[in-house]
RNA sequence: GCACUCAUAGCUCAGUUGGAUAGAGCACAGGUUUCCUAAACCUGGGGUCCCAGGUUCAAUUCCUGGUGGGUGCGCCA
C-alpha cells in the first residue's frame, strides 16, 4: 500500500521536474504515514517541507505543484494542502483492496522483506560456563534472538554465534570445586572456598565425573584431575545452557571457544603481534593518560593500581576509546580484552556485513574499546553495533525475584520458563525498548484480561482464528483462488480502513524495527493493531458482524479477518511467540 | 572526577530516526454488554514531555550546559 504511494509519488515527482516546475533529487527521507488525527485523511505526506527551501519556494506552493500531478494517480482520490505544507490523501478503495488481497496472498512471508545479500552475525547471551543461566541472563537470550529472527524477516542472511569465555580464572575456580565435590562423594570431608560454588550443581557435575572415571582421580596429581574436572565442568554447563536455550527456542548456528579457537590457536598472540606491527603499542608502567588515572582517584579503579606493573599498551585512546589499554601483561600473559580483539579480529576475517553484539549494560564499557582496536586494525567500527541491555527487576507479588549466586537462591532461566512458560518470558523482555530498566511484575501474566500483553496478543490471534472456524462451519471458506472475486469495497466503516491501513504497514514495522535493533517496536504495534480490532468487534457486535446474512459483506469481512490473523501471526513468530488458535481459559463464565 | 544510559499521566512504560491537538496498560469515576471464546468494550478526569539555552518552517525527538537515577571505569573475567 505504501509502496504504491510512495511510487505514485516518484512519478508526480518526476513529472513536476520534467515540466520544470521543481528541481532537485527526490528527498531521501519522505514520509508517507497515517496522521495521527483521521480527519486528516487516510495518509500524510511531507515531502513539500523537505523540498521547499531548495526550491526557494513557500512550502505550501511546492505542495500544490506536487498535487497537481499526484491526482492524477489511480490510487488516489483526493489531496488536500494543510498546515504547514503536509498533504493530506484520501485513497481509492482499490488501494485498500489491493493491499488486503496481497496480505493474504503473501501468507507467511507477508511482513518480510525478499531476501538480500547481506550477511549479519549476532552475537548474544555469551555467559560464561560456570553455571546455568539465570534471570539476569533472559533479556538478552530474548532480545538477541529477536533481532536475529527481525534481521531474517529484513531478508538478511542471519548468523547465530555464542561465544564461550572458557579460558581464565572462573574456570580454575570451577575445576577447583569440581573437584571437592567430587572428593566429597568419595567420602572425603570438604570446604569451600570463599569465590568457588557453592550452589547444588557442581555436585551433579562432580556426579557425572564420577561415573565417567571413577575413582581414578582421588590420588591424581593436579595436573592430571583439575585439565579434567575443568573440562567436565565446562562440557556440563554449556549441556545446561543448551538445553535451556531450547526452551526458550533460542539455536545458535555457531559456539565459539575462546579456550581452542583464541588460546590455542595462537590468534590470541596473533593479534597483538598485528597491533605491534601496526605500531600502536608502547611499554609503560601507566598509560599515557596520567590525568585519568589521577580523576579515577576516588573510583573503585584506585584499589587496583598498586597491582599495577607495566606492560604492553594498545593507542586505543587514538581511536577514540578514553584511555589506552593493556593488552600484554609484564609477564607476557594476556587480558580479558586482548582475547575479546581476537575475537572480533577473527569475526571481521568472517566477513559479515554487520556485527550485533547483544551486551548487559555492565559491558558497556567494552564498547569504545572493542571500536577501537577494531579501527586500529583497519577495519570498519561502523559495521559493529552494540545492543546493551539494562535490567529487569522481576517482581512476584511485590517481591523482587533474586539472581544472587548464593547457594539455593539463584532464579534460573530455567525456573522461569517452567513458572511462565516461553511465549509470556518472551513478550516480558521484549516488550520494552532494551536500553531501559524497568520493573514487572510476573503474577501479571498469571492473569487473563488486558494486563496481560501474552494473553492481550494471543487472544487476538485466536479470536480470529475462532471466527475463521465459525465462518467455516456456515460454508464460508475464504479460498485463495477466489480472493479477487470478494467485494470489498464492502468494507466501508472507518474502523475497517483503519485496521487496512494498520496492517499494510506492517512490513514497515519489520524492517525499521530490524535496523534499529529494536524488538518492542513490533509488541506495541501488533497490540495496537489488536486493540483495535477488539474495539471494532464489541463496537459491531449487535449490528454489522462480521458473519451475517449478507454473504458479500461477510466474505470481505472474513478476508479482512484473515489478514488480520496472518499478520499478528508473522509478528509473534518473528518475537518467537506462539500464535495459537485456542485459547483454553482459566476463568468460568460470569453470572452463568 | 570521566564514560555510557535513562528521565513523558498517580504507577509501569510507548512515542514510527524532526511533524499537525503527546499516547497505551494499570489505578480512579461513570456507562454499555443475553451476542463471533475474555472483567471485554465505550466515555471521562489526570501532563511544566527534568531544567536552561541553541539549531529548524517545525523539537518530547537533534546539539550544548546543568539536575537526578542506573551502570561502568583492574595488568578480573
Amino acid at each position: 500500500m505504501l509502496v504504491q504511494l510512495l511510487e505514485s509519488l516518484r512519478e508526480a515527482y518526476s513529472a513536476c521536474l520534467d515540466d520544470g516546475s521543481l528541481q532537485g533529487a527526490f528527498p531521501e527521507h519522505v514520509k508517507i504515514e497515517e496522521p495521527r488525527n483521521r480527519a486528516h485523511g487516510d495518509f500524510a505526506c511531507n515531502i513539500a517541507m523537505l523540498i521547499a527551501k531548495a526550491n526557494k519556494k513557500a512550502p505550501r506552493d511546492v505542495a500544490a505543484l506536487i498535487v497537481e500531478q499526484w491526482q492524477k494517480s489511480p490510487w488516489v482520490d483526493s489531496i488536500e494542502i494543510a498546515g504547514p505544507g503536509f498533504m493530506n490523501l484520501r485513497c481509492n478503495e482499490d488501494l485498500f483492496s489491493q493491499a488486503l488481497i496481497s496480505i493474504v496472498e503473501h501468507g507467511e512471508k507477508w511482513g518480510s522483506s525478499p531476501k538480500n545479500d547481506k550477511r549479519v552475525m549476532v552475537e548474544f547471551v555469551s555467559a560464561n560456563p560456570t553455571g546455568p543461566l539465570h534471570l539476569g541472563h533472559a533479556r538478552g537470550t530474548f532480545v538477541g534472538d529477536a533481532c536475529a529472527r527481525l534481521f531474517e524477516a529484513a531478508g538478511y542472511n542471519v548468523s547465530r554465534e555464542y561465544y564461550i569465555n572458557d579460558a581464565g580464572q572462573q574456570m580454575e575456580v570451577l575445576a577447583s570445586t569440581v573437584y571437592k565435590r567430587y572428593r566429597e562423594l568419595h567420602g572425603q570431608p570438604i570446604e569451600l572456598s570463599e569465590g568457588e560454588y557453592p550452589a547444588a550443581y557442581v555436585i551433579d557435575i562432580a556426579k557425572m565425573l564420577r561415573e565417567e572415571v571413577g575413582n581414578t582421580l582421588l590420588e591424581a596429581d593436579e595436573s592430571l584431575w583439575r585439565p579434567r574436572c575443568r573440562e567436565a565442568g565446562v562440557r556440563w554447563n554449556i549441556q545446561s545452557i543448551r538445553d535451556t536455550l531450547g526452551k526458550c527456542g533460542v539455536h545458535f548456528d555457531s559456539w565459539f571457544s575462546e579456550q581452542a579457537q583464541l588460546h590455542d590457536s595462537g590468534a590470541v598472540a596473533g593479534v597483538v603481534e598485528a597491533y605491534e606491527n601496526a605500531g600502536h603499542v608502547y611499554r609503560a608502567s601507566t598509560s599515557r593518560q596520567h590525568e585519568d588515572q589521577k580523576r579515577r582517584a576516588e573510583s573503585k579503579a584506585s584499589q587496583f593500581k598498586e597491582l599495577q606493573a607495566g606492560g604492553l599498551f594498545l593507542k586505543t585512546a587514538d581511536f577514540g576509546d578514553d584511555e589506552d589499554r593493556v593488552i600484554r601483561r609484564a609477564d607476557g600473559r594476556f587480558v580479558y580484552l586482548t582475547a575479546d580483539l581476537a575475537y572480533h579480529k577473527d569475526k571481521f576475517e568472517r566477513d559479515f556485513d554487520r556485527y550485533i553484539n547483544v551486551f548487559g549494560a555492565d559491558h558497556g564499557g567494552h564498547v569504545k574499546r572493542i571500536r577501537a582496536g577494531m579501527s586500529a586494525l583497519g577495519y570498519n567500527a561502523d559495521k559493529l553495533d552494540f545492543v546493551l541491555v539494562q535490567i529487569v527487576r522481576l517482581m512476584r507479588e511485590g517481591q523482587e525475584l533474586k539472581i544472587s549466586k548464593r547457594a539455593g537462591n539463584v532464579y534460573a532461566l530455567d525456573d522461569l520458563i517452567d513458572e511462565i512458560g516461553n511465549d509470556a518470558a518472551r513478550t516480558v523482555f521484549l516488550m520494552r525498548s532494551a536500553n531501559a530498566q524497568f520493573d514487572f511484575d510476573i503474577s501479571t501474566v498469571l492473569q487473563e484480561g488486558n494486563a496481560n500483553p501474552v494473553f492481550y496478543m494471543q487472544m487476538g490471534h485466536a479470536r480470529c482464528a475462532s471466527v475463521l472456524k465459525k465462518a467455516e462451519a456456515q460454508g464460508l471458506n475464504v479460498r485463495e483462488e477466489e480472493l479477487k472475486s470478494i467485494h470489498l469495497d464492502l468494507l466501508k466503516l472507518p474502523e475497517e480502513r483503519q485496521l487496512i491501513k494498520d496492517l499494510a504497514t506492517f512490513p514497515k514495522v519489520i524492517q525499521e524495527a530490524a535496523e534499529a535493533t529494536e524488538p518492542h517496536r513490533v509488541i506495541h504495534f501488533l497490540r495496537e493493531m489488536i486493540a483495535g480490532f477488539h474495539s471494532y468487534f464489541s463496537k459491531y457486535k449487535s449490528q454489522e458482524r462480521i458473519i451475517s446474512e449478507d454473504r458479500d459483506k461477510s466474505m470481505a469481512r472474513l478476508l479482512m479477518v484473515l489478514a488480520l490473523k496472518n499478520t499478528l501471526k508473522n509478528g509473534l513468530e518473528v518475537l518467537g511467540i506462539a500464535a495459537p488458535d485456542w485459547m483454553e481459559l482459566k476463568q468460568e463464565e460470569v453470572g452463568g
